[in-house]
DNA sequence: CGATTCTTTGAAAACAGTCAATCTGTGTGG
DNA sequence: CCACACAGATTGACTGTTTTCAAAGAATCG
């Protein structure tokens, strides 16, 4: 839990009474490999910040195909925001690749935390801001480059993930079959 | 500049007192086909919102290829997300692709605005939450589509745009050719 | 070690891209 | 008002990339 508070200390000023608020509406909960934290068809609210492990959030489509829309490493936010804003039934699964610990705060109290410390509702802010322009640049890479050039993007934005992940899931990531990714990794050695 | 304050009103409760607080900070510019408003290599330090016509994002590759990021109707805003929170040269295009109208504020009257009109903040972080939801979905449909289901996910998501937009600029939107995308629009009207 | 998951490889098929030519519709200037 | 230019759309033939399916190898985990 305290190193919710680091991250929060290492991105505002944060007194220790506004530490104690967030530890009161803290909780957490561990996650063991492949434990689900939403389901497809949940309604998700809460906020799920990530203290340990590595979470996925990914669609299963009709073929049995996995998408994998996000991945959240410790420090990262997960869940599924659609369900979360709009209360409407998750479309994406999320779960734990690695066992994994994350940290609960649910809708209402965030909402208060929002409206009580005006950092924390900047920093959040700020956040989102920062997560759009980087959405933005996947969709341009996703609509204008190679198999190639998609998975050297991969690397250049996510180096530590491409080590934690398998192979197959980068694939799913950034849109290319399995195959066709390790087809590239082979050519690319060969320079 | 009176389609803005409905804008606004149609989504809050907005006084008339800060309805004139509004107008104080905004100003029109008109706009003709294909000028620009930001140009690539500009730091972009304003929000327009567009009152009338249709501004499209873009970016060119080395190939000369456009890359279409967005296109911004009457009631949209435009404009490059990245340049403007970081500070940075622009990596997109934005220009006029109809005879347009948008109304300008800038960046510290912005931020004046967020503060003094605690609802429009309130507008302004939810417009941006569905905004991250809709990128979201584009990023979905780009990784798991095939072109012809990524075509109909246009057409279902932006019925009136097709309209308004040729074919090959849709094209470029969703990460296919024009010679595709008129090969998909022939098999689509055979059924 | 045995089972499972992941990666690689090959061959064939499907899909989308490229290039070039033609067709269509629109608008402009003579 | 017509002729022409221009942008956009379509079509054909071809190429190249990526997927699919299947099988074999490698790595990992309980």
């Amino acid at each position: 839990m305290e190193s919710f508070i680091d991250y929060l200390r290492r991105h505002f000023e944060l007194s220790e009474q506004d530490a104690e608020l967030f530890r009161s509406v803290s909780r957490t909960k561990k996650l063991r490999r492949k434990q689900y934290l939403v389901q497809e068809g949940d309604v998700w609210r809460y906020n799920a910040f990530v203290l340990k492990g590595l979470l996925r959030t990914y669609s299963v489509d009709d073929k049995g195909q996995e998408h994998y829309i996000q991945f959240s490493p410790e420090d990262w936010w997960a869940g599924d925001r659609e369900s979360y804003i709009y209360e409407t039934p998750a479309k994406y699964n999320v779960d734990a690749y690695e066992d994994s610990e994350v940290l609960l705060i649910s809708k209402p109290d965030m909402e208060m935390l929002h409206a009580e410390v005006p950092a924390f509702n900047h920093f959040m802010r700020n956040l989102l801001e920062r997560s759009f322009i980087a959405l933005r640049n996947r969709v341009q890479s996703n609509i204008s480059f190679t198999a190639e050039e998609k998975y050297r993007d991969f690397l250049r934005i996510y180096p530590d993930l491409a080590n934690r992940l398998p192979q197959h899931m980068i694939a799913a990531y950034i849109g290319i079959t399995a195959e066709t990714l390790s087809r590239v990794r082979h050519h690319i050695s060969k320079k």
